[in-house]
Formats: C-alpha cells, sequence, structure tokens
DNA sequence: CTGTTAGCGCCTTCAG
DNA sequence: CTGAAGGCGCTAACAG
C-alpha cells in the first residue's frame, strides 16, 4: 500500500478503491459518487449538476441522466460533509428564554423558523433559564454546533447580557436588549403601542379611562405607560394618578386591579390592561361587580395571544405584538448579508386589533357592587 | 507536496488562497492540529486526550498540556467533521404541529430539549402545517440534515399520517399515533384522567356534575368521557345524558355550555371542563350567573396550562396532561438505544392538581340567575 | 464538456 | 506512549 503517497510524481494512476469497493456495509446512503456511477460520470460531475452549476458545463442529457440517477437512489447530500467542504452549516441556532412559562418566544420561533426554511436553513433550539450562566450554556451549544447565526428571544423586554466571545458569529435579539451594547436588537415600539391603545378607547369617547400596567420596572410597562399619558396629554384630560395602578402581568393582577379601580368613584368607563390576561383577570373582575363587556366597560388587551384574546367572550380588542414579525425579521437580516449594516435598536410597531371588548360609553355608568 | 498546482514547486508555502481567503476569513478555528501544535503533538494525540480515550495511552502531563493548549486557544471541535467521520450527527429532530396556534406541542419541545442536552444532542426543530405534504416536508428536511432521530408532536391527540420512507431513522410520535401503525408513541393515560377528574369532584360530596368536554369526534375526548361516566356509574350515580356537552376546547365554548347548564334545574354543583380554556370561559359565565367558585360551583380544568391554569381566580384544579414527561421519554427513549424493543403505545398517567376551585357543596344551591 | 484531484477537520487503525 | 496515514462525502480548481 505504498501508493498512497498521494501522487507519485511520474504518475502511476493506482486508484484506491479499496475504500468505496470493501463496502458490504448494511447498506449506507447512496452518496454522490453512487450516483454518479449509475448516471456514467463521475462524482464531481454529479455535483455539478444536483447544484445547478451546471449550465454550460455539462451536457443536457448528461444532466438529466445524474438527475434520473439521484431519483432513483433517493440520494440525499450528506450535510455534515458539505458543511465540512462549504464551511457553512446552514443553520440558525435560536435561543429561547424559559420556554415553559412563556409563549412570547414561541411566537418569535415560528417566524424565525419560517424565514430559515425558506432561505434553506434549518432552526436549532434551545433553551436557556434566565441567568447568566445559563446563556453562556445555550450560547456555547450553539456555538459548539457552528450554528452560522444566532437569534435571541426572551419574553419580557428587558436587558440581556449577551455572552462573549461568540466566534464572530453574527447575533441578533429579539424583544430584549444586550448588555453591553454592540449586537442589534429588534424591539416592539411599545411606546407608540401603549398610545395607540389609549388613542382607541379615547377615540371612541371615553374620557376615564384606567390603565391597569404590568411590573412598574420593566422597560416596557414604562414605554407603554408613557404612551398612554402622552394619549390624555394630547386629549386634553387630566393626568389622574388614580387611573394607573402596576400589577404582574398576571391573570390574578389584572382581577385585583379591576376590582380596586372599579370601586372607585366615579369608576373608570374603559380599562387598559398591561396583557391580555391581566384582561382576561378583568373580565372575571367586572362580571362580579354585576357590570358586562363593553356595555358598562370597555376592556384593552396587549399582545393579541393567539387563541386567547380572540376567544375571550367577547373577543378582547388588544394591541399586537409583533412577534412573529420579529422572529422573521431577525432571521432575515441574518441571513440576507444585511447584518453589518443594522442600527443598534430597530422598532416594529404595535397595531391596535379591535375586537368586541371596546365600545363607545352608553350613559353616566355606575358601578352597581 | 510538489503536486499541488497552486503550491509552488520548492516555493515556500503559500498557501492554497482562493477557497478560503476569498471569505476574507478573518481567523478561522483553531483546529486539532493547531492545538496538537501547540502541545507539541499530532492532531491524532490531541484527540485522544480531548475525548478522553487517553487512559494509559498518553502520559499524563502530556494530557495536561493538550487540556492547557485547547484552553488556550478556545477549542471546539468542528462538528460537521466529526459527524462526518462518526456519522452520528448527535442531533434529534422535532417536528411540532402548527406552532403558533398550540401551546402543548411547546412543553413537549421543553421535554425532548432538556433530555436530549443532557444526551449531548441537540433539538433541531421544523414547524409543520397539519397536511400530509406539510408533514412530509419537514421529516424531508430533518431527513436532509440527517438528524438521529425524530419526534413528532402535536395537541390534539389524534392519528398522524407518518410519512415514508424514513431511511431507517427512529421516529416516536408524542400525544398521537400513527398511521398507518408502524412507529411507536406515548400517549396521555386520558381515560385514567377524566376519570380521576370526576372521582375527585365526586369525592369532594358533589352529585350533580356537568361535564363540558371538548370535540366530540376526538379521541382524547372520548377516553375522557368514558372516564368520566365510570366514574359516574362507579358512585352509583345515574347516567344523565343532559349533563354531558361537547363543544370546542376554546374558551368561549366553556362560556356558552357553562351558561346552558347553569341554567338548568337543578343546576349542577360542579364542571368538569374539557381543557383549562372552557374552564376560563365557565369563570365568566359563573361570576355573570351571580355565582361564586367555590362557594356555589366549583369548576375543573384539564391540561394544566402553565401561567394559566395556576394563576385564574381563584386558582384552577385541573388535571396535568404530561406533555413535557413525554417528550422527555420520547427522547430517552431514542438515544437509549431502547428503540427497538417499545411496545406500539405507552401511556403516561395524568395526575390531577388541586387547587383553589374545588370544594365541597355547601348547601343547596340555587343559580340565581 | 467531463474527469481528476486535493483537501475541509476529525477519528482510528496501524507502526514504530 | 506517540506519530503517520487514510478516508468519511462533498466541492472547487484545474486538466484534458
Amino acid at each position: 500500500m505504498t501508493s498512497r503517497r498521494r501522487v507519485r510524481p511520474g504518475g502511476g494512476f493506482t486508484v484506491d478503491t479499496m475504500g468505496a469497493e470493501r463496502g458490504d456495509e448494511p447498506r449506507s446512503r447512496p452518496t454522490l459518487r453512487d450516483v454518479g456511477r449509475l448516471a456514467g460520470v463521475t462524482g464531481a460531475t454529479a455535483s455539478y449538476v444536483l447544484n445547478g452549476r451546471a449550465d454550460g458545463q455539462v451536457s443536457a442529457e448528461t444532466s438529466a441522466r445524474v438527475l434520473r440517477a439521484a431519483a432513483e437512489l433517493g440520494y440525499r447530500p450528506n450535510s455534515a460533509a458539505r458543511a465540512l467542504r462549504t464551511r457553512r452549516h446552514r443553520i440558525v441556532g435560536l435561543v429561547l428564554g424559559e420556554v415553559h412559562h412563556n409563549p412570547p418566544p414561541i411566537w418569535a420561533m415560528a417566524g424565525a423558523h419560517d424565514e430559515a426554511r425558506a432561505r434553506g436553513h434549518s432552526l436549532l433550539v434551545t433553551n436557556a433559564i434566565g441567568t447568566r450562566a445559563g446563556l453562556r450554556r445555550a450560547f456555547d451549544e450553539l456555538l459548539d454546533r457552528q450554528v452560522d447565526s444566532i437569534v435571541v428571544a426572551v419574553s419580557g423586554t428587558r436587558a440581556v447580557p449577551v455572552p462573549t466571545p461568540i466566534d464572530g458569529t453574527p447575533v441578533v435579539l429579539v424583544n430584549c436588549f444586550p448588555t453591553p451594547d454592540g449586537v442589534p436588537c429588534v424591539l416592539p415600539e411599545e411606546e407608540a403601542g401603549g398610545r395607540a391603545a389609549a388613542d382607541f378607547v379615547l377615540a371612541q369617547g371615553h374620557r376615564r379611562v384606567a390603565l391597569l400596567a404590568g411590573v412598574a420596572s420593566l422597560w416596557a410597562t414604562q414605554a407603554r405607560v408613557r404612551g398612554y399619558r402622552s394619549a390624555l396629554a394630547c386629549a386634553g384630560l387630566p393626568d389622574d394618578d388614580g387611573l394607573v395602578r402596576y400589577g404582574t402581568y398576571r391573570m390574578a393582577s389584572g382581577y385585583h386591579l379591576a376590582r380596586e379601580v372599579l370601586g372607585g368613584s366615579p369608576p373608570p368607563t374603559a380599562l387598559l390592561c398591561g396583557n391580555d390576561r391581566m384582561a382576561l383577570g378583568a373580565y372575571v373582575a367586572v362580571a362580579e361587580a354585576g357590570l358586562r363587556i363593553p356595555d358598562d366597560v370597555s376592556v384593552m388587551g396587549y399582545d393579541d395571544e393567539p387563541e386567547l384574546a380572540s376567544e375571550a367572550v367577547p373577543a378582547l380588542s388588544t394591541v399586537r405584538l409583533p412577534y412573529e414579525a420579529m422572529g422573521q425579521w431577525a432571521v432575515r437580516q441574518l441571513l440576507s448579508g444585511a447584518y453589518d449594516t443594522l442600527p443598534p435598536r430597530t422598532l416594529i410597531p404595535c397595531e391596535v386589533v379591535p375586537r368586541d371588548s371596546v365600545a363607545p360609553p352608553t350613559r353616566v355608568q355606575t358601578a352597581t357592587r
């Protein structure tokens, strides 16, 4: 076996068949070489054809033969070999915040998935517990797999400590921003969203509208509250602090806050909730108070959770958080080569989704407890 | 080395450039050879050490040097090269039912992810629209990537047409069963679950318990109803058809069914709902009827949706569907080598999660509408 | 227009 | 105990 001195100068031509022939393995997948053999050409030629790089290189009938052979054999390119050779794995890595509890990142995943697939990439998903170490682990897993790019999606808009180093792998953050700065992110235009919610209700004629906000310390919460206040101000309404309450973004919180606020006098005629779940809590409180939605009180949600807002009774008017769009956007930037020119922050608008829970105030409404 | 055309004969070391360089490649990753070089050994030796196969093969200090070198360089094995060589990609593919609308598969994903990671595998996720062609596409994507195994998770327990061929890749179905038979699946023990829910309420002393079931045609629905009926029968209660209603598994359905049933006379003292969302709908109907939970009516959910059941007001007693456990189980079977001996169907129990929405009936309850 | 060849980075006998 | 060598399946440069 001395032959394998690569090429002996002077050229002996010892095809070193061995490898391929001694096969007898159960039945390994057909390789490019197998396709070529069946079509009477080399593996290389088969590669050209199968990769569409055959224009004017390979004759039409040869191409056809190759294609037929590939189909017959059920040929599937070996992704590892291809990745090894091209240095592109065609995989985008997705880091999710705690999956079990938070639906939002899932919608971002849906968007990211569709965009990735459309561009011939696959999605490698990993779950990260909210700690810095958890994130590091998630990134390491992805980096070990040599994903070409990384998307991070969490639910509550917040600062995320992006691990370094990341081996030059491009990263985009969805619904969160990096600390320290350095990687681009997409965020919902929360302030405009809060403002849109308030405007929507104001436009129906409401004048006493309460804001049952979420967790006070969060960036998103504050932005929405700013939007709300600016809408009130523009409408020439007083800034009544009694009408703004902070909660936890959970159903129970919506329930309790709604009770409180409905007990005031005069009670508000519209409730703007921090998210859809709080709105659902408010639904129960309103019903318990003997009031009807939207006849006696209008209720507005936030998020537009699929299968939740649209199916409440009455269907919940809300503001759609563009998670899916953000996920899609992130992957598109990553794969389109636009990455290097991305601004530090990109804002995506939130649209009001009008449904049945908001209507004009009918008369002077009184809370009959 | 005279061969390589691009290498100038006699020449020193003109790295081949083109392919690699044109990528402007700033700094390619360190390879096993680099690690070896830095440690003063060959790549092969470094491989031994780094893969723990160095026992008695490589001296302790050599090992230490290698380890140090690897750390210093931030060495990460190239997964493609490894996969190519070992023919194991260490990836499990996950096919999800429509992600946007259905939370359940997500919990299965969480379980699958954790188990996979614990075994050094990664999760490649793909979304499949519910059609046969959609499934085929999803499988093809996974097969193209040469995942080592596949898990399919959908939300409504139903028959799934598993695409063939699958190149010998092992497949496990979560929360659904295959048509035609042939691949193993895991299902929740729905009948026992339905029975447990009824028993739980019966044990509190309820005698008129209504079942607000989901979609009548579904396997899971029917199994749960069977469980319910058997519980009633065992308790010596009549099988009153007026107390079983079918709906859609949506909130609105729970709301309307609850209204109907609450208007009957005498009204039931307990409501068993097809899922948590229907229970939430029932919450509103109950409140509107001027009744309180659990004082006047007990309500029981099904699923134990994270962040939903536990946060309702009052917290919803329910039956936990073991999605996460099923996802985990599936991956474990796939990766533990037990696959070949799996029975066609495996059932995982559903546990009652007692919370605050169920209590003993207090007195003769009257529905005051 | 088609075939040959040399690796991508890794693992694994096989020699020394 | 260590090093050399070959090849996994594919692509890209080149030769005929």
